[in-house]
DNA sequence: ATTATCTATAGATCTATAGATAATGC
DNA sequence: ATTATCTATAGATCTATAGATAATGC
């Protein structure tokens, strides 16, 4: 009991600095404003991770385990650094799933402004996530190539091959949603997914 | 004189924000660094730029000046949020350029990583760049699909129409910068856009 | 006068450590 | 014993203001 209200308390924690990250980046969260949205003192939360980079650590391994399904096979990827979803577990995304994980993403700004700031500052010197996702963009952009070889073979019907399309896939995914955290009225992240997709299939389909 | 050296004073500090800025963001940037990089105290340095904000509005105000070409005529954009190259002047750049932009940025990771830095932390809350990267997205937008329509017409050999497609051009442009920073081995960038302008043609060509 | 810089420093924060207190689980 | 929290606080920073000093340009 006093360790399942413990593992709650930690799940609240990685929830608000969550949040807290999503509005001020890593850099510009502090442990205090973390603290206080869980009703803890500052000190009280270093009790569960000693450290601020023990949180980030905590809030990275969690996206992992997400990502990959909360199965923990490790391998295939989640549809895109900065945006999640739920798990694959079979080793490769099918492709139909991926509009469908960009819709989800379109409904959940925050999670995807929380990842999409930590993106950005992870390209900095010294950042503490840095090394987490240039190893997962590695998976991902093969995990992608995978379910578009899976899907078209060697070639794909717009002459590139999968492990290059695969790089644009997953940009294409970070991009839009820079554009459309900044002004989401103008920009249809899902639709211009689609016609991404459509670019891939050599066609393109109403939104 | 006097004003000719304090005008090159503050072109070398705002080249000192850069750096600094590329290697720690804008909330990790302090005054101290960017002082002393120019050898400087940091109360010598808010003599030229009286508050933090001040020299950040300085760094975005230049931006735009360069990526418009330096003649100070608006409208059209440059090629990406996150890179720059040699402002059109004449409205819009012609698609043919836009490789050569993408070349020129991959020699140039300083630049590219200051501004994907300040892009990303830019979705935060209350982000002073905020607003100047929403404006300047619209901007861009238009200023491609300007491109896109001068070269193709109302309908792309792809099927979209230029505005949608200027969605995904500047998302692939943005998102290649984060994944070629962060894995530059794993990436070109340059060929990957490549590719991106074939799919949008229709066809691909070797990179 | 204005410009360029500096020293001193106020006033805020921030992270993390030390050590106390109370409750829980053996 | 261990766990959960708290108060107190050390030690670093950071931004920005105040005010002095020296040089430059009329």
């Amino acid at each position: 009991m006093a360790r399942a209200r413990s593992e709650e308390r930690r799940a609240e924690i990685l929830g608000a600095t969550l949040e807290v990250i999503a509005e001020r980046g890593y850099r510009g969260a502090t442990l205090g404003a973390v603290a206080e949205r869980v009703g803890l003192s500052q000190q009280g939360l270093l009790h569960y991770f000693p450290t601020k980079e023990a949180l980030l650590v905590a809030v990275l391994e969690d996206r992992d385990r997400w990502d990959t399904g909360g199965g923990g096979r490790g391998g295939a990827g989640d549809g895109d650094g900065a945006g999640d979803g739920p798990g694959g577990g079979s080793g490769a995304w099918r492709l139909e799933l991926l509009g469908s994980l960009v819709e989800y993403n379109a409904m959940r700004p925050g999670i995807v402004q929380t990842f999409s700031a930590l993106l950005g500052e992870s390209v900095t010197e010294d950042h503490p996530a840095r090394e987490f996702f240039t190893r997962r963009y590695t998976q991902v952009r093969a995990a992608m190539a995978a379910t578009l070889r899976a899907e078209y073979g060697d070639a794909l019907p717009g002459g590139l091959s999968p492990e290059r399309a695969a790089v644009l896939l997953v940009a294409v995914m970070d991009g839009l949603q820079y554009q459309w955290l900044l002004d989401p009225e103008a920009v249809d992240m899902p639709e211009a997914f689609g016609d991404f997709l459509g670019l891939l299939k050599g066609s393109t389909e109403d939104g």
